[in-house]
DNA sequence: CCTGTTAGTGTCATTGGCACACTAACCAGG
DNA sequence: CCTGGTTAGTGTGCCAATGACACTAACAGG
């Protein structure tokens, strides 16, 4: 079959779902759209693959952008590309999913106002197109992986104490976690070790830093 | 930003992964190029995906086309598209992998040598393009996913026996299971269930049938 | 009726997951 | 300096799930 004549052919672009966890939240990147169509509306960051480049490393390059920071975690979430998605005409979209550690992130207080921002997975405006759904693919994603890959402590700053790691993972899956149990977890995976350090943090107890072992690969475990 | 002129995007495809079981080895369906490039080499099936057309239904067109079987098991595996996976152009595929029950296909003889054929895994040909790539993919897939879903099922014919599922998962798996465990998890499940059939085959005793309780939907299990 | 072949069944030991409550260390304030 | 408040840190016991393991049942053919 010959390949089809340029008229019919679709636009390729990438969303990216940047996840990040700030104010005991997880909270995702969104950018408010200047044009049509979704005028005025919030919407995933992204755009168009560029003719020779790669679908990941235009993902990624959309991502540097918008947040900043490179070498983040960058994982192939799903393809969306009903005909109908976009008004305009075919575009289809690969939606990728990022992690970022809020410490990585610099913090600006005016972001909303520039049409950019963090925004609570649980305090989404209306999306634009079906970002929705892609934010809610790769929530699901994220929480399933939690449980068999080492993907959460791409959150983790170099040195974290138990109790944050234990907040990132209730947050996340949205539940309390007994604390013994899932310090034993944590230290049998054999992925983090103490340091010789220790956090002071208020009037009691302090707590010992851990770090990761292997901080910039994620493995699946089990 | 504005979108590229058309000059600029590139060609939309799918590519099925298509598993059955048949000589008691776990194949797939493969088709012969031919034209430019790769004339001649085995490939998955797949196709342009239509100006209007929804990139699942153009999967499954595909695979109806190849197989003569409708209503199979599709799910959305990866997307593939490096700028030199095809030297003519820019061409962005999205795979697929489907289960197909083998008795549900006509058996055709000369396949192979019309273009067409079911090829063992462990016995592939070098194929064009990536698939060779999308097939191992695929194949990871499907062996995680029997651990957690139901998809096993979808290779099972109407009724079968214990004996019959047990080989489905070793071959997939590659690994010998326990008779007595495998069937304690099996019935464990709830979602076979006996009838009052059993088949004779051979001179010893004859083995009960069972059937799937919802052979068209794949649960998501534990 | 004897043999060969596949179908079918139960127990025990080990493991992993989960509930559960107290002591330790620090700081602040009286 | 003593007390109270707060978070850090630790171990045991129970129950359910998993995995190893061997014999009997039913049939056909000779």
């Amino acid at each position: 079959m010959p390949f089809p004549t340029e008229a019919g052919r679709p636009v390729l672009t990438t969303n990216i779902v940047v996840f990040t966890l700030r104010d005991e939240q997880l909270k995702l990147l969104l950018v408010r759209r200047r044009n049509a169509p979704y005028q005025g509306y919030w919407s995933l960051p992204g755009g168009v693959v560029g003719e020779d480049e790669d679908i990941e490393a235009n993902a990624m390059r959309k991502l540097e952008e918008g947040t900043g920071v490179s070498g983040v975690y960058l994982e192939q979430l799903y393809t969306f590309g009903t005909p109908e998605r976009d008004p305009r005409e075919r575009v289809i979209s690969v939606a990728y999913y990022a992690l970022v550690a809020s410490k990585r992130l610099r913090l600006r207080t005016d972001e909303h106002s520039e049409g950019v921002g963090w925004f609570a997975l649980d305090e989404l405006p209306e999306l634009a197109f079906d970002h929705a759904q892609m934010a809610d693919t790769a929530h699901q994603r994220l929480a399933a992986k939690l449980d068999y890959s080492t993907i959460a402590f791409q959150f983790m700053p170099e040195r974290f104490t138990l109790s944050d790691l234990q907040k990132v993972f209730q947050i996340i899956l949205n539940c309390e976690l007994d604390k013994r149990n899932f310090r034993k977890r944590m230290l049998a995976m054999d992925q983090i070790r103490q340091t010789s350090e220790v956090r002071r943090n208020g009037s009691h107890r302090p707590a010992r830093l851990y770090r990761v072992n292997n901080p910039h690969e994620v493995q699946i475990i089990k």
